[in-house]
DNA sequence: GAAATTTTATGATATTTGTCATAATATGTA
DNA sequence: TACATATTATGACAAATATCATAAAATTTC
């Protein structure tokens, strides 16, 4: 198994503010696990024992609101950490965690994480500083939500997609998400995505390939905002 | 000036996991200032030298859309801290504080708390649980934000305010809030709010004098979410 | 206390978004 | 390959919300 001192996923997470024999110690009991597309890390309300760090793939973190449907409140990926707030904080967690392609993760038992919070003030003001970015984050977009309309949610969720993710070789979204998940991200209507991205086609802001986006013009799609 | 040690409202904030000396030291520190209703703590951008507890009344923290509209992300009150994500992230405020009545605030220097911050991992990882719940917090609002309509969130809102702030002798909402401070927590346009309630006033579930806002079927509003 | 200003209230109308229905296309599976 | 299923697409219509206009009430200011 690999072990996370040689890790360069860490470098983009708190774990960097670790020590050598704190890495050491984390990596000895790590387990890593494949997570299939589709497949659930965990849901609302399940106890976690410890934390995940990705290494590859990218998982949407989801709340199941009062009318039924499933709210994306945040894109996982590529050296980010789950389950962390849920750590701190001792509660069950609150969002549920989806697997949008296959994922490579490692699991970290509570206990030894919770150690080295106690323990080493680098790391725990590391973390305190990824939470402050999330916070930030997630204020930003209850402003986006309240103010901005769907156009212009979807508008902003396409540019950051390619933003985060990238595009493959055709200049296609690297990261493929159903129109369902774009719904979703933005608070709206399957239905109401799909047309807005058809409107988005016929204005030459994108084009599609089954349920391939590609950016044509980003300007034109920043204007919206 | 009174002393953080004799001060009852630092039980209900992070202040409270530090040490006597720790605490004589800020309180030796800090300045206790009264902020009239309306009057601006800070500003979306400014560079924040402290932060604030709140010893009394209420601040709105708002943010400032594309659109020029207001939105009021949180409402902060008695026994809470303002600034603390701003310190850890070093950068800039992201929201802009207002108080929405009298106030009676405390600033405590940078300098100490991120010392603390540094030393008492009691401290630190009691600052982490403030902002873990923060972003629980933030995390619901999107969705709601996001799931909700507009006369559900107005619904909640009330049930809010009274559960908060609770009521006078005569049982209006002791918290006072325009109009259109509530179109702006909503995230909607000020008409719309003003609308909502006046409807809510001929279903009976609220009554109204003035700005002055009792809630008569709390069970009507829940029904409402 | 009266005038000026702000806030609340309401109507009319336009725009946005949701819902239901149905078809076309894509994708997975035997 | 062909069938079954899921996803995307689009129309028709209803509901929610925004916008603009104007009036009434409340609050502030002089």
């Amino acid at each position: 198994m690999s072990k996370c001192e040689q890790c360069i996923v860490r470098q983009f997470n708190s774990l960097k503010a670790l020590t050598k024999e704190e890495l050491m110690r984390v990596s000895a009991c790590k387990t890593t696990q494949i997570v299939k597309k589709g497949d659930v890390l965990f849901e609302e309300g399940d106890v976690l024992n410890g934390i995940y760090c990705i290494r590859d793939g990218v998982c949407k973190m989801t709340k199941l609101s009062e009318n039924g449907k499933d709210q994306v409140v945040k894109l996982a990926f590529k050296g980010g950490m789950v389950g962390q707030r849920t750590l701190v904080s001792g509660e069950p967690a609150n969002l549920t965690a989806v697997a949008v392609n296959d994922m490579q993760i490692c699991f970290v038992p509570k206990t030894e994480i919770l150690q080295d919070l106690q323990k080493n003030p680098n790391f725990s003001l590391d973390v305190l500083k990824t939470m402050a970015a999330d916070l930030k984050n997630a204020d930003d977009q209850l402003v986006d939500m309240a103010q901005k309309n769907v156009k212009q949610r979807l508008a902003d969720t396409l540019l950051y997609v390619e933003e985060k993710f990238g595009t493959d070789k055709d200049g296609f979204l690297f990261l493929t998400l159903s129109r369902e998940d774009y719904a979703s991200i933005v608070g709206t209507a399957t239905e109401s995505a799909i047309r807005i991205l058809s409107q988005f086609k016929k204005l030459g802001l994108i084009s599609t390939k089954g349920k391939q986006i590609k950016l044509e013009d980003k300007l034109g799609l920043q204007r919206m905002e």
